[in-house]
DNA sequence: TCGATATTTTAGTTGAAACTTACGTTAGTA
DNA sequence: TACTAACGTAAGTTTCAACTAAAATATCGA
């Protein structure tokens, strides 16, 4: 779950991971988009979101299709539900002492 | 944004976001937990967070009590929450092209 | 089979982030 | 006022993640 978090903790991965939100691109139309960065370089961010489960690799001849992998995100999804659910916690926690009086 | 996840994505940040999450604690306590690492390194990630907005600090006498900030993960919650739904897009997307036929 | 295309992998470099030690600060107390 | 407790801050070191350049791999077409 770490591991999810720090893939999607950097700037050129998470452009990575709107580009292929509605439709799967090959890595290297997704390179072209880069200005100032390799295209190994978007290739290891390309290896990072998939071993973190946010991505699905399918091959097509010699390109690569990336597409986003929408349930990868689930834990940290529930993770942040869980925090967020603190705020309803204290509302509640306000509540029970106001009416204790 | 980016800086929120990111002070997320630190094993260290995050058990300490879990401390916090239901009570307020004193930096000492929070330190005192972690085994292997110095008072100073947790003054530091609790910089972090608190810049990233995720954890409050209060002020009592010599101490300063640390709790969580719910609101703090609400862009990340909405990012999330974006790509959560590419997964219902997809589903939409299928029934139409079913439908065509 | 040879070359071209699209891509990853490897090895090495570099810069930023996480750490430690030492020092500074602030608030309470004798 | 001097001392202590509970911290943060500064400076320097180490570790690690992001990068580049060069080499390796896989697929297709002539």
């Amino acid at each position: 779950m770490i591991d999810v978090m720090q893939a999607m903790a950097e700037p050129t991965r998470l452009a990575i991971l709107q580009m292929v939100r509605h439709h799967e691109m090959p890595a290297g139309s997704i390179a072209e988009k880069f200005k100032g960065i390799t295209r190994p370089a978007v290739s290891q961010h390309l290896r990072i979101l998939k071993d973190a489960g946010l991505v699905t690799e399918r091959r097509d001849g010699t390109r690569r299709l990336y597409s986003l992998r929408p349930e990868g995100f689930a834990p940290v999804k529930a993770l942040l539900e869980d925090f967020w659910d603190t705020r309803l916690d204290r509302l509640k926690a306000a509540a029970e002492k106001h009416e204790k009086r």
